[in-house]
DNA sequence: CATTACCTGCAA
DNA sequence: TTGCAGGTAATG
């Protein structure tokens, strides 16, 4: 579920946590969610720890603690953090509690089960740096990038977009923002963006992103901060959802319309997201005249 | 590359 | 009852 915006939400929530300590553990019937460390090695291992620092790169949160350790925590699809006092009785799907010294706590729950909360020792090589893009807010991802990186690809734009390796948070919702602002199709092989294609993707992966953390996070299901808070962004989202639905697209009016790209549901308009053909002389697309 | 697996709940 | 869900790793 969440995407770079959702998990900066949660990263952002989760700041009261800094300078606590962890006074205990406890893991509920999912220890996998622990990855291969065994839960008496994590509870030993964390207890008497406490939180140093929170951040965030791409859609991992890593909370730091003050020996140099660190929790690596992906959400997946219906992962969630929240602080809770220390008494409250699980939450629904709570698979681990790291109880705080103030009478707080923070639980982990996961519907599904996809998500993770790694243990790395100290000096642990970060597992997921090279496996990156540049972050989309950075100076890094510009348009020169993206039109360099998607030169000689032939796999559709939006796949290119979800890939992680490519640049590191968009997701389904956020690609489909991004593509429905560059007015392009997302199925156009990557290798046929023009420079100038490249440059206002770049600028709407931005945008998009931008947008979602103003107004913290999607919730359309699952998600909420470490607060138990809503986010607000679907009220601002422009493309997803609105192919399956059918409704007008905010920009022209035309019935927006949905396709599987990459195993995924993506929403676009299909008059001014035309998908242009380089091989055919006649204007299959008419998205120059939105 | 595209498809499948990983899980569960919920809407259609 | 079937299909779908905001993600990723592991398969053909």
């Amino acid at each position: 579920m969440p995407e770079l915006p959702e998990v900066e939400t949660v990263r952002r929530s989760l700041m009261p946590l800094i300078g606590k300590t962890i006074s205990g553990v406890e893991i509920g019937a999912f220890a996998g969610v622990l990855g291969e460390t065994a839960p008496e090695a994590f509870s030993a291992l964390v207890s008497g720890r406490s939180v140093a620092c929170l951040r965030r790169r791409g859609k991992y949160l890593f909370i730091d603690l003050d020996d140099e350790s660190l929790l690596l925590v992906h959400l997946r699809m219906t992962g969630q953090l929240l602080i809770a006092p220390c008494d409250d009785p699980p939450r629904r799907f709570e698979h681990l509690k790291l109880a705080l010294d103030d009478g707080s706590s923070v639980r982990y729950a996961d519907q599904r089960k996809f998500g993770r909360v790694l243990y790395l020792p100290p000096g642990s090589p970060n597992p997921v740096e090279t496996k990156l893009g540049p972050e989309p807010l950075s100076d890094a991802f510009d348009g020169a990038y993206l039109f360099d990186y998607s030169r000689k690809r032939t796999a559709p734009i939006k796949s290119l977009l979800l890939d992680q390796r490519s640049i590191a948070g968009l997701g389904n919702i956020y690609v489909d923002e991004a593509l429905w602002l560059a007015r392009l199709h997302p199925l156009m092989p990557a290798g046929q963006l023009t420079a100038q294609d490249a440059e206002r993707l770049a600028r709407s992966g931005k945008q998009a992103i931008a947008a979602g953390i103003e107004h913290r996070g999607v919730t359309i299901s699952h998600f909420v901060d470490g607060a138990g808070e809503s986010g607000e962004n679907q009220h601002h989202l422009n493309a997803y959802g609105r192919g399956r639905r059918g409704e007008p697209c905010l920009r022209c009016g035309t019935p927006m319309t949905w396709l599987t790209v990459g195993g995924r549901t993506s929403h676009f308009c299909p008059s001014c997201q035309a998908l242009v053909d380089p091989e055919s002389r006649g204007p299959i697309s008419n998205r120059r005249r939105c």
